[in-house]
DNA sequence: CGCAAAGTTTGCAGAGCATGCAAGAATTGC
DNA sequence: GCAATTCTTGCATGCTCTGCAAACTTTGCG
């Protein structure tokens, strides 16, 4: 997770982001999002309100730390995996998300907050729909390449859909279902439980 | 569409955020979304900018006219059309969004600028989901109720959202496919060819 | 018609968001 | 240890959005 070869400068920025993103959340949590300001999340976490921009390019953006694409080494795992017929790279596109949202399991305590204050903040909602929609779009590109077809083709944007509604129907039950985020509450059961009804709702 | 017992003051009100809404489509298009302000909207439809925060919340929202909402008269007729299989209501799902496009021809264009406009603006985009997110709820409740299921039970939200990606991505592509919309240009063949793939990608 | 109630427009003030710029501080590589 | 690079910060500025109150318009009713 913390990369090697990295000097001092990259650590302190490192830290500095995820101190701001703390910071955030915490306020977000505790105040609500529309009743805190960037002075105030800059002030929660020792920087000045200038460097609050020079890490996030708006409010909402510190809320969501994550990856905004799939990871390129995961995606060069799929896409050499080889062709095959769309059924089966959905069903590959779904395991890969699950397996990497069983190694994720440190960023679930965040998950679950953002999620919830997704349901009650639209522009939140808004932000994050827009950052699922990037990863989609990355998917959507890996599945493309690995079926030989081009990126603007439907089918693998279809297919990239489909994986991500199942996810975000799941992470969204679960989040209002389970209303703190104990030790070892795991989403995946929900995305799994989305994932079957899907499959239900294709080849029954 | 002109709604019979409406008075002086109602109508007003109508062609006022109409007449907003395409000023801001006009300067969106002729000098892109993030090089336009509201004073600058507000002058080209001849209302103070005080005005414009009347009828829509952001600047976003004035380029989003349409409904928020699956329209009422549709959601209960379709309630009314009797419990079925998941299969069965996507299939009818699926039917009523493509009459309903098809009944909306006039709104075709304005449709075409947004997409095509959200394809390089981010914040458009980011309101363009949120907006059809709370649509694609909307029809999630219709579903639940005419299935008998709750509204936060997974398989309404499912067919939904399945429903609603075969338009967005049809949507889409049309918009990048065709770049002056013309006259009799329709994105019904595009949103059947996703909705074509979606069901090849379930049943083959 | 005429008048009171209700609704609409506007200006003004003010808080908050976001960006460019330049000066100063810290880190890096040599 | 020094020059180059990168990071932080303050300042100035422009834009977004809201609350409030005054002026104006429409409406419904006597």
């Amino acid at each position: 997770m913390t990369p090697q070869g990295e000097g001092l400068r990259d650590r302190r920025r490192r830290e500095t982001r995820l101190e701001i993103h703390r910071a955030a959340l915490r306020l977000a949590r505790k105040h609500g999002f529309d009743k805190i300001t960037v002075d105030m999340i800059s002030a929660e976490s020792g920087v000045s309100p200038r460097t609050f921009f020079n890490y996030f390019p708006n409010k909402e953006a510190a809320l969501l730390l994550g990856p905004t694409e799939l990871p390129s080494a995961l995606a060069a795992e799929f896409v050499a995996a080889g062709t095959a017929s769309p059924r089966e790279v959905l069903a590959d596109v779904t395991r890969l998300l699950l397996r990497e949202m069983a190694d994720n399991s440190p960023e679930r305590a965040t998950m679950h907050d953002v999620f919830a204050l997704a349901q009650t903040h639209p522009p939140i909602h808004a932000a994050l729909l827009a950052r699922i929609e990037g990863f989609q779009k990355s998917l959507a590109d890996a599945v493309a390449q690995r079926m030989g077809q081009r990126p603007e083709d439907e089918m693998p944007s279809l297919i990239a859909a489909l994986a991500l509604t199942a996810v975000r129907t799941g992470l969204e039950r679960w989040s209002r279902e389970v209303p703190q985020s104990a030790e070892n509450d795991s989403p995946i059961p929900y995305v799994e439980r989305a994932m079957e009804l899907l499959r239900t709702l294709s080849a029954d």
